[in-house]
DNA sequence: AATGAAAACGTTATGATATAACATTACGTC
DNA sequence: GACGTAATGTTATATCATAACGTTTTCATT
């Protein structure tokens, strides 16, 4: 879509978090480009910044990980909600017009304009909750 | 309260958790307990995780800091959401069982039995948003 | 009080995450 | 081709967190 205006390294980080199929850190990200020429943290950085800005990825601060933006286009200023199973590490990305009314409601009601949240909620999926019974 | 149980060390970390009016880092922490005695990372982190563990301080996931419970007693399991202004740094620590049903209905449409969630809105307050006019 | 297990503590070293600072290269515009 | 800007490459370092190990404290039981 928007890819067109993305430089090199951004495309290359973007690719690598599209093929993985669970969050990756930034020195995961970065080992996995070593073979395209890249190899200092700042290079993964970098790219991972303007990505978050532009929607096309997001951080996932619980996890100090990152991952491709699952929507189509993500505008950067919405409130996006995950779920991350702890077993496999699958990550639903959730958006929800009507949460995101009461999250907005939330801030208001303690005097705060919000400007950007995040919100994680662990547990496990059904999958891996019926292959760990009550461990 | 329950502080009776506390250790000394944890008694110290959870003091000047209380004394700050703004979440801290783990290190600034050590500084501060560096006149009583503490000289070593592990011993600020294993007091803030048994803290954490009872409920009786919050991690910022999002601010890599930390923070004593605004509640006489946070029971460890359920939903606390945190507004946190980018200004003046001030957190207000919220609990709301409409949201935390809502967020729990969120995690089940998409298949995940949550255990634990990071709710954090960063923005501004209404006093540092009058006296940052539209930077 | 002696004793033994468990918890807490102190210490060193290291791992993991992230950014500052600066030199170099690529590239569009005139 | 000269210039300005954006992107890149590179080194070094800041910041956050835990592994591993030995010692001390605590406290229930004898």
């Amino acid at each position: 879509m928007a890819d067109l205006k993305l430089t090199k390294n951004q495309t290359l980080v973007l690719s690598v978090l599209e093929e993985s199929s669970i969050p990756l850190s930034a020195y995961t990200i970065l080992e996995r480009l070593g073979e395209h020429g890249l190899r200092a943290p700042p290079q993964v950085y970098r790219a991972l910044d303007k990505l978050l800005d532009l929607g096309l990825a997001h951080k996932l601060a619980s996890m100090n990980s990152f991952l491709a933006c699952q929507h189509t286009q993500c505008g950067s200023h919405q409130v996006t909600s995950f779920a991350i199973c702890d077993g496999c590490e699958q990550v639903s990305e959730i958006i929800n017009t009507e949460f995101e009314r009461q999250l907005n409601s939330l801030a208001k009601d303690v005097g705060l304009q919000p400007t950007r949240s995040t919100i994680e909620i662990h547990g496990l999926c059904d999958q891996c909750s019926s292959s760990n019974p009550t461990t």
